[in-house]
DNA sequence: GTGACATGTCGAATCGATTCGATACCGACA
DNA sequence: TGTCGGTATCGAATCGATTCGACATGTCAC
C-alpha cells in the first residue's frame, strides 16, 4: 500500500509509455498526442501520484524557487513591526504569480553572536533579500557572496554587486524638518532607530552618533542636517517599538528645557511618544510636536492622527520582487530609491508661545 | 573566470581524490584521513566551492529540509495580528536548530477564490503547518493530503491523520466568563472572530451564529455556554483587529440598553472596544468591563491593563515544532492542548449600579 | 607467518526528474 | 515513386550529490 511513493518512472511503465513521453504530459513541453497525455494522467491518478517530485525538477533546472528572506534576528523583533510586515507582504503578493516561495531565514543565530544561521549557508535558495540593510562588513552578507547567491539589499548602504531598494527617507526627514522649522519650531529633539546590532538605549552624545552602523539610522539623522536642524537631543532606542518611544518621551519631555517638537524616525517610536505626552498631561500638539516616519496607519492612536513621512510599502515590496526577478533573468537590476510623501496630521502645529 | 559553479567532482579531481572521498571530507560521514580532508578543503578552497550544492544532497535524501507554513490568505492581515507572528516567531526558533527552514506558502491565491495556490501543490516541502485552523473541506488540506505531506493543524477541528495543535481556549473563555459572573455582570455581550471565509461584520442572528466555520469562533463562544452566559449580543468581526474592535465597541455600547461587560475573542479586538469606550466617554471599567483572549502585552493601551486570557505562544509555537520533528522522524504526535490562564487587569470590575 | 580486524579510498549505483538528438511514421507534393 | 516536413515517441545523458560494497593497506595478536 502505502509503498516508497511512485515516481514519474512508475506512472510510464504502467501508462506503457517512455518516461520522457510521460515528463511531457504533465510539463506539456513538446509535441503530445491528446490520447496519450490522457492515458498518462490516468494511470497517474490510479497510482496516486501527484504530480512530478520537485526536487527532481529542482536539480535538474538547477532552481529551487526560493527566495531567502534574511530577517534581522528574533522573527517576534523583526515583525511586531507592521512596516516589516507591509513589506514582506508585498514582496510574498510578487512573487507568488512568478511560482517563487519565500523562505524565512534569521541572520544570526543567537542575538549578540557574530555567528550567521547555518541557513545562510546551506539552504537551496535562488535569490536572498537581507530586509534590513546590512552593514558594510555584514557577514551575512559575506556568506551570501561567498555561496554566489544574487542579493538584493533593502534600505542599505550600497555594496559593489549588490543590488539594492531603498526609500527617500533623507530627503523625507529633510522636507518634514522644514516643515517643522516653518510652523516656527527651534527646539527640536530627535529619537532614533537603533544605532548598531548592540541597541542601547538613551541619549546620544557626538561620539555615539559618529559611531552608528545602521546606515538607515544615519540617513534619517542626515534628513535633519539637510533641513538645518541641529537637533538639541538625540535620544537612541534599541528597536522600532512604541515602548521605547514612550521612553524616549518620557525623558525628553521632561528634561530641564524640553523641545518643543520631537522627530522620530519611525512613526511607532512617535506615537510612543504621544503616549508620554498624554501621561505627562501634556497636550499634543499644543504644548508639542510629535512627527514620524512610515506613513502607518494606527487607530489606536485615535483620536491623534501621527504627522508622518509615508513611504509606499506595497510598491517596495513589489520592487524588491522585481529585483529579485531581473537578477534570475541574470540581469543586474539598477539601484531604486523610491519616492516619500509628507503626510501633515493633527499632532503637529505651531510651538507653545514662550513664557515669562 | 565565472565558469558554471565548481562541483563536488571539481574539486575532487583537482584535490587528486574520488568523488566519494571528496563527499566524505565534507560531511564526516565515515572515516577519512585528516590530510586526506585537509587537501580536499584546500582544493574546494582554491575553486571558490562554497560547500555541497543542496538540491543534490536534497534529491538524494528525498528531504528538502523546508517546513511549509500556511498563512490564511494575505499575510499582511495575518501578520498585522501578534499572536501569529510570535507563534511564527516560537516555530522558527524550535526549527532553526534542526536545520529546518520555514517557506511562507499563501493559502488561497485570490481572496474569495476557492483556488489553491500553486506553491500549495508544487512546493518542496517535507512538513507542512497550517496556521489558522482549516475547516473540514479545507481545499488547502486536500491538496496537501493528495500530495501526502505530513500535516500539522494548528487550532482547528480534528482531522484524522492529521497532527493538531491547539490551545484550551474554550476553558479559558469559560473561566474568564465565571469570572465576570462573579464580579456581578448579568448583561455580558461578546465580540467574536470571523465566521468564515466571508467575514461579515455586525451583529449575528442565532441563524447566522448557527453557521459558523471555524473551529475557532465557535469554539470560544461554546466557552462562553460552559460558563453559563448567554451573551445579550453577539458582534462578529471581519478580522482580529484593533479597528473592528472599535466598531463593535461603538455599536455595543450605544445600544439601547449596553451590555455591562463586553468579552472579546481577541485582545486586538478587546482593546479597541477600550479605545471605543474611551471615545465615548465611558470609564473602564467604571462604566463597562472589556476583557480580551490572548494575553498580549500591549503597552500603547497604557494606562489600561487588560483583562485577558493568556495564552502561551511561543510554546505553541515550540510545540508545533516539535510536532514537525516528530512527522518527519516517522511517527504521528499525539494532539496537544496548551493550557492557558485568566489573567485579571484593570478593564473589568463590578458593574455600575443600576440607576433608578 | 598468518588470520582477524580496523582504517582509508574508490567505483558505481541511485535519487527523480528534464531534455537533446535520433527514429519511426504519416501524408503531401513534385 | 521518392523526398520533404511535421508529429509523436523513445533512449540516453545529465543535474550534483550520497552511500553501499569492494578493495587495498596497515596493525596487532597468537
Amino acid at each position: 500500500m502505502s509503498n516508497p511513493r511512485p515516481t514519474l518512472a512508475d506512472v510510464a511503465s504502467s501508462a506503457r509509455v517512455s518516461v520522457s513521453t510521460a515528463s511531457l504530459a504533465f510539463s506539456g513541453a513538446g509535441p503530445i498526442a491528446a490520447e496519450t497525455r490522457r492515458r498518462v494522467l490516468a494511470a497517474a491518478d490510479e497510482l496516486g501520484y501527484s504530480g512530478p517530485n520537485p526536487l527532481g525538477r529542482q536539480l535538474r533546472s538547477g532552481r529551487s524557487g526560493i527566495v531567502g528572506v534574511i530577517i534581522g534576528d528574533a522573527l517576534r523583533r523583526s515583525f511586531r513591526d507592521p512596516v516589516s510586515v507591509q513589506t514582506l507582504d508585498g514582496l510574498v503578493s510578487t512573487l507568488g504569480p512568478l511560482g517563487l516561495g519565500v523562505l524565512l531565514v534569521p541572520g544570526s543565530t543567537a542575538p549578540g553572536a557574530p555567528a550567521v544561521d547555518p541557513l545562510v549557508e546551506s539552504a537551496a535558495m535562488d535569490v536572498a533579500v537581507i530586509m534590513w540593510g546590512g552593514t558594510a562588513g555584514d557577514p551575512v552578507l559575506a556568506a551570501l557572496r561567498r555561496r554566489g547567491t544574487p542579493t538584493v539589499l533593502v534600505e542599505g548602504a550600497p555594496v559593489e554587486g549588490v543590488a539594492a531598494i531603498g526609500i527617500d527617507d533623507r530627503a523625507g526627514i529633510a522636507r518634514l524638518g522644514a516643515y517643522l522649522l516653518e510652523l516656527g519650531h527651534e527646539r527640536i529633539a530627535t529619537v532614533t532607530l537603533a544605532f548598531s546590532h548592540d541597541r542601547r538605549e538613551g541619549l546620544a552624545d557626538a561620539d555615539r552618533v559618529a559611531s552608528i552602523a545602521w546606515e538607515i539610522t544615519r540617513r534619517r539623522l542626515e534628513g535633519l542636517s539637510d533641513a538645518g536642524i541641529s537637533p538639541v537631543a538625540i535620544w537612541e532606542t534599541p528597536a522600532s517599538l512604541v515602548e521605547h518611544g514612550t521612553a524616549a518621551g518620557r525623558a525628553l519631555l521632561t528634561s530641564p528645557e524640553p523641545p518643543t517638537a520631537i522627530i522620530a524616525q519611525s512613526d511607532l517610536l512617535a506615537a510612543g511618544v504621544v503616549l508620554a505626552a498624554r501621561e505627562l498631561g501634556l497636550r499634543v500638539p499644543q504644548d508639542v510636536s510629535v512627527a514620524g516616519f512610515d506613513g502607518l496607519d494606527l487607530p489606536w492612536l485615535a483620536p491623534d492622527v501621527l504627522t508622518s513621512v509615508a513611504q509606499p510599502l506595497a510598491e517596495k515590496g513589489a520592487a524588491i520582487g522585481h529585483a529579485v526577478e531581473a537578477l534570475l533573468a541574470g540581469s543586474t537590476p539598477p539601484p531604486q530609491i523610491l519616492p516619500v510623501a509628507l503626510r501633515p496630521g493633527t499632532t503637529t502645529g505651531p510651538p507653545p508661545q514662550k513664557r515669562s
